[in-house]
RNA sequence: GGGCACGUAGCUCAGCGGGAGAGCACUACCUUGACAUGGUAGGGGUCACAGGUUCGAUCCCUGUCGUGCCCA
């Protein structure tokens, strides 16, 4: 039994019961064993994190294409797990010790502060999976995995080891962004570039034997800087080789201001004549560009910034060298000041003197860190790198060849604009959470790199008593005591960036580097669904880390999907209050309509302006298929094991079938070309537009009237057309599909494990005629199974009287809305020179078209009767008698405007005819239509001006 | 500065070389035997603007204006 209401969320959590019991998504089912593939990899969330509406989207695509495979009949692994989101996660923890006013994570140390947060993943590492759960989520949960896994960490060990052997990572001192507020590294896909509204300052630097006067411009050279505090660790002045203003200085020296160190004017042309003064200060240590220009003229690098942004400068050799005395006066009076508040001073101090020229407003970018918000200082340290360069040659071939392709395709120049100028990538983090670097140091900071400990450590020895640093003998007692050895050879405290372990996810998650089965049967995996933001950060990497260590690219195909955004269509966040929770939508709507939402707006290469009144709307979609089950269940509507709607004798049934097959077709195409909301839209319509307002209205009639063959025959139809639905409808809304397969007849299986109603695209329509008009009983002809073949069943015969109902009905229906006819009113029809197809038709639907059009009767007559309205329908008048209902007058403006109408259509295609250009140039079968519209419009019109005319002796 | 999208009904969006579509909202009517989370009917658009290509442009091309995003 149906319960009269649909509730969602009294149906949703028994359905996720019997799916787990069922163990209906396990991967490798026996009963698959020789069925094809098919696998996806989840975009692993973070693992102390909660569903939000991108998360939402990204998981109800996938679903859809792993229920779709999974009902065609394939060996589907929708692997899923979670990211340990290394400076997220570690964040989250700080804050928590921070509010709970504990020792910060210095203070506890690495080893307690590690217990904590795996303590902390614990507690939370279930919510996100739950949350997936409630979304319908049919991964194998039984293969979940997390990055920090013993066994995913091995991976990335091992990954970490071969590509240093291979020289692709290498330990390397450069600039890096530097985040002064977390006190790391990060690459430079973690920097924002902000526009801010700041200051162009333009300084003074005296030039070297000139007597420095704020009055004589011979004396100093004017430089422009945004960053007028990092002066004091410049080493150069730049101008362009061109720039005639200059062209004299090039040699020459300046004395830096406030420092007193000499310093070379160089030429380079990097410096851009136009902007600022065209002389530019050059901070290797400080600055990107410099860095490189300071590079070319072989200038010093000075860092006068501590980790966290603080002037350092009194016990900083590289600064104080070769300094004249005095110059320390500034050093100790601007040292341990915060960078921001330096600038203020410095720019004072330079006033003071004479060295600040003057300050003009200035919008420039300004790199912030994307987690900590705060500004990028580049900073000079030693990390580890990858050589991405030679890892993504590889990675853009592949996509190049079209082994891996991107739907919409579009994306795929984003993806080589990148991959084409990817520059080394930043891999070690200054953080605790995440995989510690498998690397040892020595006393002299050489590095032993090895799966190992063990390993590493052998080697190092090895190698110092080779050096005679040490003596075998001190070699073999530190190998073999861990204290003994200890600040001899220490590890490496830095830990990965999380994207490293991400990279290998869709192979380490199926075991890998062990040669599993899983690895074996699943990798490369079919199609990666994931959002823009992450193609640098993930697609491309694990593009790159798969080409490498498989052979073979990841995925075949990379499905983008677009942002969620609020109505108005804003990004959704936290700071402006405009997020809407899943969860929320959920528990209002149902995770059915919150999914068919995100499925029905999913058109590709657009984002998605997310109203909680499209969600209302699928839940009233579901609320519709739920009473249209039970109507069918009301009416005893029942499928016979072996019923065929092929061979269905009632037209009505028949007109169903071909309907459902179309529906079929359209809704599967959609999905294999990944047009999601095509398929959505095409089963709401089937559903509600054709299954519900005509097909069961039809159909009433003949349920209502004595039983026979054909009332059993519509009854298996309508439960057949239903059965079909679920199926179709099952990816998009799997829990009230899968109560309703429950509760409409005893079944065999899960309706997540049923047949779905098309045959597999490898056969060709050829082929499946060939199979559908085989001769019976043929030795030679495989057994065919009573699977209603979608591709081949069409009944043009039926869908034209079906067609002529509905014309009929609807003109009808019109007429009266406009003239305004009670419903309780019933008027008679009379069929006016009707064919003798109207002739044979109209007896069969007799009681469906009095009962739709609300008639009292239907007869059939030579000329209109006197004061009728009179319609065309499919080119026949149909005429209802009103005499004394009608307004003559209003009768008449009526026709005399759709005589205008068929008039315009006329002459439009008049027009085009005469055109010999037209009919010399266009398509033949454009040009036949064009002439078949203006015979239509013709008749149309002599019908409309007949009834006129009756309708004009009248008056 | 470079790149990628997008301007279609009041709103959110499909369509994309041969007569403008959907959902929501709106209006009128309907407690009709599955469903008011419903039914029936209806109003509403020089498809941003200007050129060009074409027999024909909402659709292709160019430009302009506007909006969003990415990269430097």
């Amino acid at each position: 039994m149906i319960e009269k209401n649909y509730q969602p969320a009294d149906i949703e959590a028994p359905m996720s019961l019997v799916w787990e019991d069922s163990r209906a998504f396990k991967a490798g089912r026996p009963d698959r064993r020789d069925a094809q593939p098919f696998t996806i990899v989840i975009p692993p969330p973070n693992v102390t994190g909660s569903l939000h509406m991108g998360h939402a989207l990204n998981n109800t695509l996938q679903d859809i294409l792993c229920r779709f495979e999974r009902m065609r009949g394939r060996d589907v692994l929708w692997q899923p797990g979670t990211d340990h989101a290394g400076i997220a996660t570690q964040m989250v923890v700080e804050r928590q010790l921070m509010e709970r006013q504990q020792p910060g994570r210095r203070e506890m140390g690495r080893e307690k502060f590690l217990q904590r947060v795996w303590r902390w993943k614990a507690e939370s590492g279930d919510t996100i999976i739950n949350q997936l759960k409630r979304l319908g989520a049919s991964c194998d949960w039984s293969r979940e995995r997390f990055t920090m896994d013993e066994g995913l960490s091995r991976a990335v060990v091992k990954v970490f080891v071969e590509l240093h052997r291979q020289g692709l990572i290498y330990k390397d001192k450069r600039l890096v962004n530097w985040d002064p507020k977390l006190l790391t590294a990060v690459s430079d896909l973690e920097v924002q570039q902000v526009e801010v509204k700041g200051s162009l300052w333009y300084l003074r630097y005296p030039i070297e034997g000139r007597t420095f006067s704020p009055d004589d411009p011979t004396s100093f050279i004017v430089v422009a800087t945004t960053r007028p505090e990092t002066m004091l660790g410049d080493t150069g002045v730049a101008v362009h080789p061109e720039d005639e203003r200059y062209r004299d200085l090039v040699g020459k020296k300046v004395i830096l201001p406030l420092v007193g160190r000499k310093i070379s004017i160089v030429a380079d042309e990097y410096s851009d004549p136009e902007k600022g003064s065209g002389a530019v200060k050059v901070t290797p240590a400080h600055d990107f560009n410099d860095f490189e220009v300071g590079k070319r003229h072989g200038l010093g690098q000075i860092s006068v910034l501590d980790q966290e942004g603080k002037l350092s400068l009194v016990a900083n050799e590289d600064y104080l060298r070769g300094l004249p005395e005095g110059a320390l006066m500034f050093a100790e009076e601007f040292d341990g000041t915060d960078r921001f508040a330096a600038r203020k001073q410095i720019v004072a101090r330079l006033e003071d003197f004479g060295f600040l020229d003057r300050i003009e407003p200035h919008t420039h970018v300004v790199p912030h860190g994307d987690r900590s918000g705060v500004v990028i200082e580049p900073f000079l340290t030693d990390q580890w790198y990858v050589d991405a360069k030679t890892l993504a040659q590889p990675a853009i071939a592949a996509v190049r060849s079209g082994r891996t392709t991107f739907v919409p395709r579009n994306w795929e120049k984003t993806y080589f604009d990148w991959m084409e100028n990817i520059q080394p990538w930043c891999i070690s983090r200054q953080l605790w959470w995440g995989h510690q670097i498998p690397a040892w140091y020595g006393p002299d900071g050489k590095a032993f790199v090895a799966e190992t400990e063990e390993e590493a450590v052998g080697n190092a020895l090895a190698y110092y008593v080779e050096q005679e640093v040490i003596t075998p003998e001190q070699g073999r007692e530190m190998a073999l005591d861990r204290n003994k050895r200890a600040g001899f050879i220490t590890r490496d405290e830095d830990v990965l960036d999380t994207w490293f372990s991400s990279a290998l996810w869709p192979f380490s998650t199926l075991g890998w580097p062990d040669d599993t089965p899983e690895v074996q049967r699943y990798y490369p995996t079919d199609v990666l669904v994931t959002g823009f933001d992450i193609i640098f950060f993930w697609v491309a990497r694990m593009m790159m880390m798969g080409l490498h260590f498989m052979k073979e690219v990841p995925f075949s195909t990379v499905y983008i999907h677009a942002l969620v955004r609020d109505e108005k269509g804003a990004k959704m966040s936290k700071s402006k209050g405009n997020v809407i929770d899943p969860l929320q939508l959920i528990d209002e709507y149902g995770a059915d309509a919150l999914r068919f939402t995100l499925a029905a707006m999913a058109a590709q290469g657009r984002d998605i302006k997310l109203a909680a009144s499209r969600v209302e709307g699928y839940r009233n979609f579901a609320t519709k298929l739920w009473n249209a089950c039970r109507f069918a269940e009301m009416n005893a509507c029942a499928k016979p094991a072996d019923f065929d709607p092929a061979s269905t004798k009632d037209t009505l049934n028949r007109w169903i079938a071909h309907e459902t097959a179309n529906a079929s077709r359209l809704v599967t195409e959609a999905l294999e070309a990944y047009r999601f909301n095509d398929a959505a839209n095409a089963m709401y319509r089937f559903v509600w537009n054709v299954y519900c307002d005509w097909y069961l209205e039809l159909a009433k009639p003949m349920l209502l009237g004595e039983d026979g063959p054909a009332k059993t025959e519509t009854r298996a139809t309508i439960a057949w057309a239903r059965d079909e639905i679920l199926k179709l409808l099952h990816p998009f809304m799997p829990f009230i599909t899968e109560a309703l397969w429950k509760t409409t007849a005893e079944r065999e299986g899960l309706l997540a494990l049923a047949p779905w109603p098309l045959q597999p695209k490898e056969l060709t329509t050829e082929q499946l005629v060939m199979i559908s008009a085989a001769v019976p009983n043929d030795p030679l002809m495989p057994p065919i199974l009573p699977v209603f073949n979608a591709t081949v069943f069409a009944d043009a015969e039926a869908e034209a009287e079906i067609g002529w109902v509905v014309d009929l009905v609807t003109a009808i229906r019109s007429v009266r809305a406009e003239m305004n006819i009670a419903p309780a009113t019933l008027t008679a029809l009379a069929l006016v020179g009707a064919s003798d197809e109207t002739k044979a038709r109209a007896p069969r639907w007799t009681d469906v078209i009095k009962r739709m059009a609300r008639l009292s009767d239907i007869s059939f007559a030579d000329r209109a009767p006197d004061g009728a309205v009179q319609l065309l329908v499919r080119g026949e008048v149909a005429a209802l008698p009103l005499k004394g209902v009608i307004d003559l007058a209003a009768e008449r403006t009526r026709l005399e405007k759709e005589i205008a109408k068929a008039e315009a259509d006329i002459k439009r295609v008049d027009g085009k005819l005469a055109n010999e250009k037209f009919v010399a140039n266009a398509p033949e079968e454009v040009v036949e239509e064009e002439r078949e519209k203006r015979e239509a419009a013709v008749e149309r019109k002599t019908k409309l001006l007949e009834a006129l005319e009756r309708l004009k002796k009248l008056a």
